[in-house]
Order: structure tokens, then sequence, then C-alpha cells
DNA sequence: TACTTATTTGAGCATACACTCTAATTTGAG
DNA sequence: CTCAAATTAGAGTGTATGCTCAAATAAGTA
């Protein structure tokens, strides 16, 4: 892959795949419904990508790395700060949250690569939701912010979990409410 | 199906698509997998079950039916209760709870059938929350008394969620927090 | 322009899938 | 015991899947 038409190509069959990974998840995206949706064909997928599960990889990537929006780790986000990023993440980048709850079932069960990747992931969310938390109360236990930072990033999963099964559920007000609740009896 | 045997048999193979289900998924869940695991033909899975996805909605059924430990709602539980049933019911019936869980993605997706069973099901399990939340605290509004129920059985499938990827995750110290969280600041 | 390398084409392969069919066996009521 | 009905056996069907390959075309470089 060199050429400008090759990574053009990519991008395409990318976008396709996400889509794809979206909608049907990560077993019922076919290869022939990635390069139809993508204007290409298999020849040329396999010109791109080594195999169907390194396009996948490619997405969960993307959607792992969406999800957090500052990965300098800088230090100086307020936990509202984080809320708000995701519950942004959730609502403007709909295919990718689907495809990062997907991540957590269907990929993460068989493929250690994908487990693993998710895992670690999940651990520095939670550093950083914890960070944010010791940031404001300084006085909590280490034990305690790290397990409120844990309730927490689990709770907005489970938010991010039904909003991709109910398309009109109010993420906004449920992640918020969380958030408040979180803090309410510190 | 009218012989002691074909019973037996039927039983078998829900056993056997319980636990694939759980471990492989739907889509990756095959006959073949099934008649394998419950020791028997494609032919006496077929004499019993007219389709593959007409024995994955009877293990659907098992798992939804799971979740709700009382079903005649008698509406005499409190919200601690519930909380304590559904971490009881994650913790002792993995499986089941995987099942659950992966219905809300994979399933839900693409099956108006399960996609619809499940809503409603939800929406049940957060009416039955709502009214224990409003047996202890009779002052609240009812907007206030939905909305903290839809947070609190959202946040606790997310906690599910979690625990089916990681089986070290402690549910029952999360779904106590959240829970004591929930009301916290009222 | 000439030439190397990347890209695309599209038919084709092996495999795995959900499901069917007929014949054999087992069951249990009368 | 008899016999119809239920159950099982297991080879077989059509289709969809992931992936390959040799030939044709396009892109960039000297």
């Amino acid at each position: 892959m060199r050429y400008k038409a090759g990574l053009e190509t990519r991008d395409r069959i990318l976008q396709a795949t996400r889509k794809l990974i979206a909608s049907e998840g990560m077993d019922g995206t076919t290869i022939k419904a990635i390069c139809d949706l993508a204007g290409v064909l298999p020849g040329s997928f396999y010109n791109l990508f080594d195999s169907k599960e390194q396009a996948i990889l490619s997405v969960v990537r993307q959607a792992i790395d969406a999800v957090d929006p500052d990965p300098d780790h800088r230090g100086t986000d307020t936990l509202s700060d984080l809320v708000e990023a995701y519950i942004k993440f959730v609502t403007e980048e709909g295919d990718l949250a689907r495809v990062y709850i997907r991540l957590a079932i269907s990929g993460s069960a068989n493929n250690p690569e994908i487990w693993g990747r998710t895992m670690r992931h999940h651990q520095g969310r939670v550093a950083r939701f914890a960070a944010a938390i010791s940031r404001e109360h300084p006085m909590m236990s280490d034990a305690q912010t790290e397990r409120r930072a844990e309730t927490l990033v689990t709770a907005l999963n489970g938010v991010t979990l039904h909003k991709v099964m109910d398309p009109d559920f109010d993420v906004s007000v449920h992640a918020r409410a969380l958030l408040t609740d979180a803090l309410a009896g510190v």
C-alpha cells in the first residue's frame, strides 16, 4: 500500500466495516457486505488487509481511541469533563459507541487480543476517573476513590448499552444523574 | 414430542444451547456444536425444534424469566430486595446472565421478536424498581421515581456487562454501591 | 516514454453452515 | 403382544462464507 488510491480504498473499507459492525455485529459482518458497501471486490480487500479479523481490529482500535478524547492524559480534567466527553462520544459517534459496546461481549469472549486491549483500556479509564475524583476530593481514601471510579465507569457503560438498544434513550440525563449520585454521599 | 425420551432430549439440547450461547454468543452457536454437546444428531434436533432460532428463543425466555425471581409481582419487595435478587442472579446463574447481556446486543439488533421481548422486560423491571422507590420515598415525584429507577436498572446492567467480561469483578460491591448512591441525594 | 510496482478484477476453491430425508429403532397404550 | 406413533440415525443438499490467484489495469518514477 503506497499509492494514494490504495489509501482511499483502505479508508472506504474501514468506514464500511465500522458501519456494518455497528449494525450487524462482528460475526454478522461479512467480507461480501464490506466489499459491496465499500464498492470494492474481494481481491482489493485482501490486497489491503490480511484477513477480515485485521480489518475488524482496526475498527476496534478506532472505537477504543474515540472513547478517550484526550489521550495525552494531561490530568486536568474534572470528573464532569470526563462524563460530558463520554456523553458526547455516545451521542455523536453512535456507530463507534455501538462497536465499543459490542466489543465487550462478542469480541472479548473468545478473542484474547481484543479482550486484553479492552481490559487495559478499561483500567486506564478507571484510573483517569479515579484521578479526577481524587483531585476534587483529596481526603477520600485511594480504595474509595478507585471503587467509586470503577462503579461510575461501569454504570456509564450500562447507559451506553441501553442506548444501543433504544435510540430514544436519553444518555445525558442518566449519565449526569450517575455523576451526581456518585458524589452525593461523600 | 410426547414420549419421555423426547422431553429428556429436549432438555439436554436446551442446556447445551444455553452453555453455548453464554460462551460463544448467538451467532457463534452452531447446530453441530449443540448436537455434539447434547449427544444428539441433527435429525433429533429438528424433530424437536423447528429451527436453531426457536431453540435460542427458548433459552432467551429462560434468561429473561430468571432475572425476575418473583413474577407474581406481589409488590412488597424493597429496593434492596430487588438489587440483592439481581446480584444473586448474576453471581449464581452466570450462564443465564451472559445470555441476558448478549440479548441486549447481538439479539436485539436485528431480531424484532427478541428486541420487543427485551424492551418489554426492561420496562417491567423499571416499573418494579420505581414502585419500590415510591414505597420507600412517598414524597418523591413520579417523574423522579421513574428516572431514578431507570438509571439504576441501566447501571446494574452495566455491572453485569462488566462481570461478563471479567469474572473476578465483584458484582455485589458495585451493585450495592449503586443502590446506596441512588438514594444518597434524596 | 519506458518500466516497475501497486492496485483492481472476478472467477473459483474449500469449508462450514442450517436444514432435510428416509430408513431404522424405540416407546408405550390397548 | 401388537402396532401406530415418536424418536433417532446419519448421509446428503444447497448456500454462504473467508479467502486465493492469475491476469488486466492504473499509478508513479527516471
